[in-house]
DNA sequence: TCCTCCCTGTTC
DNA sequence: GAACAGGGAGGA
């Protein structure tokens, strides 16, 4: 499940295939992948990559319209196609000649200095989404209008600002993208652990030195999963089709039952904002 | 603020 | 053959 490092790890893994190339041709091979707001990813035909990015849990590819084959799109003088991964989406560069696979849902050929090849927007899921549009559209989308910080730049003045007033439950705060970008379900629960909060507390509880710790935690376990290129629990897979290695260093994530690696007692199982939580009723208060 | 739904492969 | 995995939209 694509959360914050896997993102990074895929948009890293992608920008060295894409950078600086053209888009030959798009073809979208399941039309409910594509997002409401989103431009024909044919129109993305003739345009140049200018960069891969990320923004929370998004992949986004920044694109120069000026040798698009769409006449339109030339007043246009950038367009992005933005990647909701979701659960199981994954962005994978392959040889011009690889034939789509059965959860393909979108290709782009491509071409650059080193030759022809493919991207595709594989998902086995379907949940995940594709955006292509101009940057003003961006800005119409709510979900992106309202994303929060990134938490790796993000202080602790700032996040307990964040969490002035929340009421809800830590995790379901955290698991809010509105709160933060990119925090899913495997690096709430780390965090939480690594920070020795209990889920289920209101986010405004927090004295000041736990929302320290709570910050601390949350960067060290996200930089520690972007060393480590991500985790991969079923089949997240980087732009190489490369797996993660993070998942041998969960302490909790699907662990419940199993020691907790601090204390030995047996991780609890619970519910938490409708989110399967693992957690330590001993370590986690 | 919480619940249900979407989607499909895997596990029980 | 049901339960489960879960991010986000939408509704109660």
């Amino acid at each position: 499940m694509p959360e914050l490092p896997e993102v990074e790890t895929v948009v890293r893994t992608l920008r060295p295939h894409v950078l600086d190339c053209r888009i030959t041709g798009a073809r979208l091979l399941r039309a409910a992948c594509l997002h409401p707001l989103s431009l024909p990813p044919a129109c993305l035909t003739g345009c140049r990559v200018t960069a891969a990015d990320r923004r929370g849990k998004l992949a986004l590819l920044r694109l120069d319209t000026a040798q698009a084959e769409a006449q339109a799109l030339r007043a246009t003088p950038e367009l992005v196609l933005v990647a909701h991964l979701r659960m199981t989406g994954s962005l994978l560069a392959h040889p011009c000649a690889t034939a789509p696979g059965p959860y393909t849902r979108c290709l782009l050929d491509m071409r650059g200095a080193r030759g022809p090849f493919r991207v595709f927007f594989d998902d086995v899921r379907a949940f995940g989404q594709l955006l292509v549009c101009a940057p003003p559209t961006l800005e119409r989308w709510p979900f992106w209008r309202d994303l929060g910080p990134e938490p790796l730049e993000l202080d602790a003045t700032a996040l307990a600002g964040r969490l002035a007033g929340r009421r809800a439950a830590l995790k379901a705060v955290l698991l809010d993208q509105k709160t933060l970008a990119g925090v899913g379900n495997i690096y709430a629960d780390e965090s939480l652990f690594a920070a020795r909060l209990d889920p289920r507390r209101p986010a405004d509880s927090l004295a000041p030195e736990e929302v320290a710790a709570l910050l601390a935690s949350l960067q060290d376990v996200l930089r520690r999963a972007i060393d480590q290129c991500g985790s991969s629990i079923r089949n997240y897979r980087d732009a190489n089709g490369n797996a993660g290695a993070f998942q041998n260093s969960f302490a909790v994530y699907g662990r419940g039952g199993k020691p907790c690696p601090r204390c030995g007692r047996p991780l609890h199982r619970l519910r938490v904002a409708g989110r399967g939580t693992v957690c330590c009723p001993r370590c986690q208060r």
